[in-house]
DNA sequence: GAGTGGTCTAGACCACCTC
DNA sequence: AGGTGGTCTAGACCACTCT
């Protein structure tokens, strides 16, 4: 009848109603287990659970504590551009508009791990909503680790090309607000310095770094979580 | 000899070595736990927390399958503003500069889910950093919710205090970049219209809205995920 | 209908940390 | 040194959903 998703409940209650206060020490698993007449597994699930929600905080021998500052940690999802627009009932676009070699600016390399002198492909997209620029993406791919034939990026979305043919990967990601420069403006078509919520981006393979994608959204873009 | 962790780790090397394909089938827990010589609620472990990374897509009689867009979900940290300075290791300090009790905007109203007509408490904080505008927080406080003797929020920071006087809650976050109002321009030192990054935080108890605070947080700010 | 993941149990051992 | 959470096992039943 109870399984660990009532027990969170049951326990995320008791919290909220203070019954076990911010800081304070909740009872051992083995002693919720006989209460709540569950196996300790099962409370451990759902002790789990909070801990990893940043509700609880848990040390071996120290016991179960109610975190002292909640809401500390927030799930984001990061959609695909296609599908973010399409998610709003629009048409998905893009044109490419920049393919350039050569070697990146030094804080893209330093930010790959590569030499100054590493050569990259430079792609610069925009993306549209309707046929009303979205996103700007500024791409840098590292050839170095990409299979042999390239395809047309003015077809095919970097993107998607790299989720389709390149190793699966893992990376990092970096949300900031910047005044748009002026070849920014002009492709979003927005005043220079205008607020832009910028998505960067860094991926990598066990190895090496794949890419580095820089995303200039347009002004009234929002990235939301729920709790 | 093999945790979850280690089969955790296996699985992903064959994601990424494309051993295993994005949206193709993986082997069933029965065979893995197999393969691997661990019962099944082992291989069960790894292969949840990596759908719950939105590396895996699991549905029962379905299987589980690599998950056809990569890193599609990520966690961040959302620090209290004295934490995140002092991480720094800066001072922090912070100024009450507006204190008003009347009928909150609109906007802030219904996003609330008040009645247009509700009093409400609003606080302008300006929170600084060795001195230098950090982050200006604007709060609208719900005064029904509240215990009874409220503080002077001139000497207590109304989250600090709010964390350990209010129960438990859960609330949204919503990310934006926004040019500086005149107002905030001033607070903050900056040039009106500059890009600032703003988070934007609603917060509930179960039954009513206790407060919406809005973060425009100084040029340079960076939101970074953890790896 | 049947195969797959989701969960639970009862017991056990271990790692870690505070006392 | 002992208590606490972290994890593993072997087995079982259930829920979902694809065929």
């Amino acid at each position: 009848m109870a399984g660990w998703e009532d027990i969170r409940a049951e326990v995320l209650r008791r919290i909220r109603v203070r019954d076990w206060p911010p800081g304070g020490l909740i009872p051992t698993e083995e002693d919720l287990a006989a209460e709540f007449g569950v196996a300790r597994a099962t409370v451990n699930r759902a002790l789990r659970d909070l801990a990893e929600a940043g509700v609880l905080e848990r040390r071996r021998k120290a016991g179960t504590r109610v975190a002292l500052l909640p809401v500390r940690k927030a799930t984001l999802d990061i959609p695909v551009i296609r599908q973010e627009v399409e998610a709003r009932g629009q048409a998905h676009s893009f044109r490419l508009l920049e393919r350039v070699e050569g070697a990146p600016p030094v804080p893209v390399a330093s930010r790959l791990g590569l030499g100054p002198g590493a050569r990259m492909i430079w792609l610069e997209t925009l993306h549209l909503a309707d046929g009303r620029p979205f996103v700007l993406e500024s791409r840098w791919l590292n050839p170095a680790v990409l299979p042999a034939p390239l395809p047309d990026f003015a077809q095919v979305s970097a993107n998607e090309w790299l989720v389709a043919h390149v190793a699966y990967a893992t990376g990092d990601i970096a949300f900031s607000a910047e005044g748009a420069a002026t070849r920014e403006a002009a492709a979003l078509g927005v005043a220079e310095g205008a607020a832009l919520f910028v998505t960067e981006r860094t991926t990598w393979t066990a190895e090496a770094a794949i890419t580095f994608v820089r995303l200039a959204h347009a002004p009234g873009y929002r990235l939301q979580t729920m709790v």
